[in-house]
DNA sequence: AGTACCACCTGACGGC
DNA sequence: TGCCGTCAGGTGGTAC
């Protein structure tokens, strides 16, 4: 599921494949994905523009639009999310839910299987991030700053490390790995670390996010002890080698290790 | 404030 | 074979 560090690869992608292209034509074939835009008022307003840099906040990516007004093209990839880029005339990926043509031959389309990603337009990232009212993202965020929003928080260390207004950008899966690799019981609260243990934490999220954007988000590039690629019916845990157990954790399925996580 | 549950959404998968 | 229920979890809403 796209997390910070899938957005982070998204990112990069599409630096790598759409910057400073300019947009001849924008064809949406999915309305559902519009975020506060209408087709026609996303298909009008970028033919003649082009991206000309990207900014990630989280788990939202940012395209800024070049022109006399300000603007950005908005991006969050929801659960099945991606994006895929090609040259010429083939066909656009299956799912293709708003695809961008390029006047030299390129195209980039957002592919959303489930829909439930999100395609629109902003005038200001900053004031979206305040809107939204989302917290500092998990990767740009200091550690005294980290310690700090997390100290004194009620409820379980899970859900404060998921909750997009005090830490932008994790989700379940990179929930999991950072209490797995901070060995923690995945229902252990917040109140339960002093902060010299959160701010342990801080440095095993750190070392986790870092670490998936290396292995380029590709679970077989990712270290031998993570437990991410396991992370499934029958997967064992990769220090213990017994089977994962599944919990429900606010309200999500947590797959950790009993022999290798417990309480602090 | 934190949690529980629902809706949105569709592909995969297991049971029958 | 094919139908059906369940699961997957991003955000955002509601209720407690």
């Amino acid at each position: 599921m796209p997390e910070l560090p899938d957005v982070q690869v998204f990112k990069e992608y599409l630096d790598s494949t759409a910057l400073h292209r300019e947009i001849e034509s924008v064809d949406v074939g999915s309305t559902d994905v519009l975020e506060d835009v209408s087709k026609r008022e996303l298909a009008g307003s970028l033919p003649g523009r082009s991206i000309e840099s990207s900014r990630r906040h989280g788990k939202w990516l940012f395209g800024e639009l070049s022109g006399d007004e300000p603007g950005w093209l908005l991006l969050h990839f929801g659960m099945t999310g991606s994006l895929e880029a090609w040259k010429g005339e083939d066909d656009p990926p299956e799912h293709a839910r708003v695809r961008l043509d390029f006047e030299d031959g390129w195209h980039l389309a957002f592919v959303c299987p489930r829909k439930l990603g999100r395609v629109g337009l902003v005038d200001d990232v900053e004031v979206f991030v305040e809107e939204r009212e989302l917290g500092p993202d998990a990767l740009e965020v200091e550690r005294e700053t980290f310690v700090e929003a997390l100290s004194g928080k009620r409820g379980t260390l899970k859900g404060a490390l998921m909750n997009q207004s005090l830490l932008a950008g994790i989700g379940n899966e990179y929930s999991d790995e950072i209490l797995f690799q901070a060995g923690l019981h995945p229902r252990t609260a917040v109140s339960e670390l002093d902060e010299e243990r959160l701010g342990e934490l801080f440095d095993t999220m750190r070392e986790v996010l870092e670490t998936a954007i290396e292995a380029r988000v590709d679970t077989s590039r990712m270290p031998d002890d993570w437990h991410l690629p396991h992370r499934h019916g029958d997967g064992t845990c990769p220090k213990c080698g017994k089977n994962l157990q599944r919990l429900a954790v606010v309200g999500l399925s947590v797959y950790w290790s009993p022999d290798a996580q417990s309480r602090p």
